[in-house]
DNA sequence: CGACACCTTGAAGAGGTTCAAGAAATGTGG
DNA sequence: CCACATTTCTTGAACCTCTTCAAGGTGTCG
């Protein structure tokens, strides 16, 4: 676990990576085909080489292939777009959304540096989903079929890559619990809390976070309105529990958002 | 495909199994330790031998070691067990669903023949929900260590167990788009075609369903009260969309259970 | 046959949405 | 760097969908 603390909302710090050759065709694509290093990435710990030896470590930077910037308000990918690879987010924060026929949109998720996208894909050899950049940001791409070929040669990275997908299952479990059974109040406060978690566990700040998102995708991935999002941000600020200005939020009382989330005692 | 025709709401036919040999303390168990024939099975074109030769045919068959039974309203395994194997359904219907600490409970799905339950345990080597038997069922027990072993040798068995996962993670966004942007006749509706399409697949009727599950399991899953999944139904019968009797449901429309669902165009 | 679980329906109420207007922040081009 | 356009956010008021509470009906199983 990283234990240095970061100005809320800032890149997390990643190391300089050593460049051993830019193609520049690819490059002109915004792909940049680099040598990479996880062993000197600290992300490594919450991403794909966790859990690998250093003679292990060496042969996962062959997987990942090459490195990826994408502007914000970008797509990594959209749905429909074939499957190859899974992308490891260096830097930035992106929203993934799936939209139904006749144009209904729902955020599946917000995720940031250290965790993986592209899941989807891999059932269809088509994504499904789209997964757009809030910030500028960069991926490590890692084609699928070197993870499955190196997955049968490293069983702790065949482990990993299992459990990377579970977990996923396991997350969206919870947002079901959440979509299916809570109210609006006890939505924003899970929301609020899984955020601050997840960034402490990056190195920031347990109680101040820059939302990278709007308040629309917050409702969107709430199953709530925009003007919902914003009425209860309102309410959390009169409660004394939180500070909002714009985006900033900053948690007062960490345990009161805790007690909102699990209120439904004997209810 | 199947392509035979059941009576809706029976158990689909399923081979008659070679019974090596029966181990009777297992068996007080409801554990039977028998050799299994996926090459036998007529759900291998849904489950987990999908794709495989002849020959890697037999080789997952040693994957499978044991059957096991599970009575109606009984438990294939609880949140919090240690997780050992993921379990192929045979027989039978099951649901799962995970619990908040303050005693939130949500069905997460409905798993029928054919399908795999018990990736939500992959990743802490626990299970973070429970899965029971909403009707008598067996199950195959594939214990998970024998997968990925297995999975290092067959690169068709690991991209299937791939595909698995990565599949169950689209159906989760589907229900999250449901459960975040939907109303009650449009879940309900979905649900419907949902039912009925993998009971298609399973050679079961196109149009007649008969629901395993209560209205309030119908309910969690879809986010919504058991009085507004009635309500909802009768809402249907009205429009003579469907027939209700009980939990046999026939679809008379099913054009206007599609425009249902698709009924946010332009707004 | 009685107990129990499940389902239906009505009426009142709450929570969230919709529509609308204005304020604040952000981006753009001159 | 400023003016202007655009996006984003906040707040109010009316409305609507779904929930809650309640009562009665139906089906099932010992």
């Amino acid at each position: 676990m990283l234990e240095h603390e970061n100005p809320p909302g800032a890149c997390p710090n990643v190391p300089v990576q050593q460049v051993i050759k830019v193609d520049s065709k690819a490059n002109a694509l915004g792909v940049h085909a680099i040598k990479v290093a996880c062993s000197n990435c600290n992300l490594r710990e919450l991403c794909m080489p966790m859990g690998l030896t250093p003679t292990e470590l060496d042969r996962i930077e062959d997987v990942v292939a090459s490195r990826r910037k994408i502007k914000r308000g970008s797509l990594l990918f959209r749905n429909g777009d074939k499957f190859t690879s899974l992308y490891a987010i260096r830097t930035g924060f992106f929203k993934t959304c799936v939209a139904s026929e006749d144009g209904r949109d729902q955020v599946t998720g917000f995720q940031m540096a250290g965790e993986v996208v592209g899941l989807d894909g891999i059932v269809n050899d088509n994504h499904t989903c789209d997964a757009v950049a809030l910030e500028d940001a960069e991926v490590c791409v890692m084609p699928f079929d070197r993870i499955e070929e190196l997955s049968r040669e490293i069983s702790s990275l065949q482990r990993h890559v299992h459990k990377i997908m579970s977990r996923e299952i396991v997350r969206e479990n919870g947002v079901m619990l959440l979509l299916g059974s809570m109210r609006a109040e006890e939505r924003l406060a899970a929301f609020l809390l899984n955020l601050v978690q997840r960034l402490h566990a990056r190195g920031f700040s347990q109680s101040e976070v820059v939302l990278r998102m709007t308040r629309e995708e917050i409702g969107s991935y709430l199953g709530l309105k925009l003007e919902t999002v914003s009425r209860t941000f309102s309410k959390f600020v009169e409660d004394g529990i939180i500070e909002v200005k714009q985006r900033h939020v900053r948690i007062l009382k960490t345990d009161s958002l805790h007690e909102i989330v699990n209120s439904r005692v004997g209810h």
